[in-house]
DNA sequence: ACTATATTCAACCATATGGTTGAGTGATGA
DNA sequence: TCATCACTCAACCATATGGTTGAATATAGT
């Protein structure tokens, strides 16, 4: 549980996985496309990739030669729950945190 | 702003300074103080504290040979609007969640 | 003045991180 | 079949991280 939320939140501390993060909300992506606008090795971005899978925070489905890259935003939920705990987030009031949710993002 | 979040993120990954943290939602604490609970030395622990601060998620006052720690939970609100960038937490919502919290939570 | 307390500094150590290059593997398609 | 494409592996490098110890600084109390 710790581990994962040290995965986690280590894995968000680089810029360019961030950047690959958001790069992935718009849609899947193969290695090389999530490495081309990147000024930096395939292999580097291979290794930032692996990060982000080991904690979760996203899946790599191999498909012939080309490994397709999943956002899992659900693995950040851990960590906004942990986050929660601090200042005006009350995780107490999760329930009713994700009851407005739902009613105010029918669709998302 | 993005260097903020690596600062942040980073201090967030390493367990004694998440546990330091919470340690100071309760109150504001001195240095040996917070070192007392770990099995590590009091250098290790004025490391931890300076990476928090670093990050601005403590802030650190000398009153005379004592240094006290405080929580600064709002540096903690970047890394989580940057979060809601995914999954179920949108960004374009939170004046409404905030409206929300202020509702739910009047004395928080 | 002296001693004890609170904290930091400096030097060091082992390991992790973020990057490189060059070679290697395996699927694709002409 | 054979070249190409997508990706990984292995080795290496520089620097960062998380920890240690022993000495240093500075305030507080008697």
């Amino acid at each position: 549980m710790t581990q994962n939320l040290d995965l986690v939140f280590a894995a968000l501390a680089d810029p360019t996985r961030r950047a690959i993060l958001s790069m992935l909300l718009e849609d899947d992506m193969a290695v090389t496309d999530v490495a081309e606008p990147f000024d930096m090795s395939l292999t580097a971005i291979s290794k930032h990739l692996n990060i982000l899978s080991r904690a979760g925070l996203i899946s790599q489905d191999r498909r012939g030669r080309v490994k397709w890259c999943k956002l899992e935003p659900d693995a950040l939920k851990v960590a906004s729950v942990w986050m929660q705990g601090f200042g005006q987030f009350e995780p107490v009031h999760l329930d009713a945190f994700e009851r407005f949710l739902k009613a105010e993002l029918p669709d998302a």
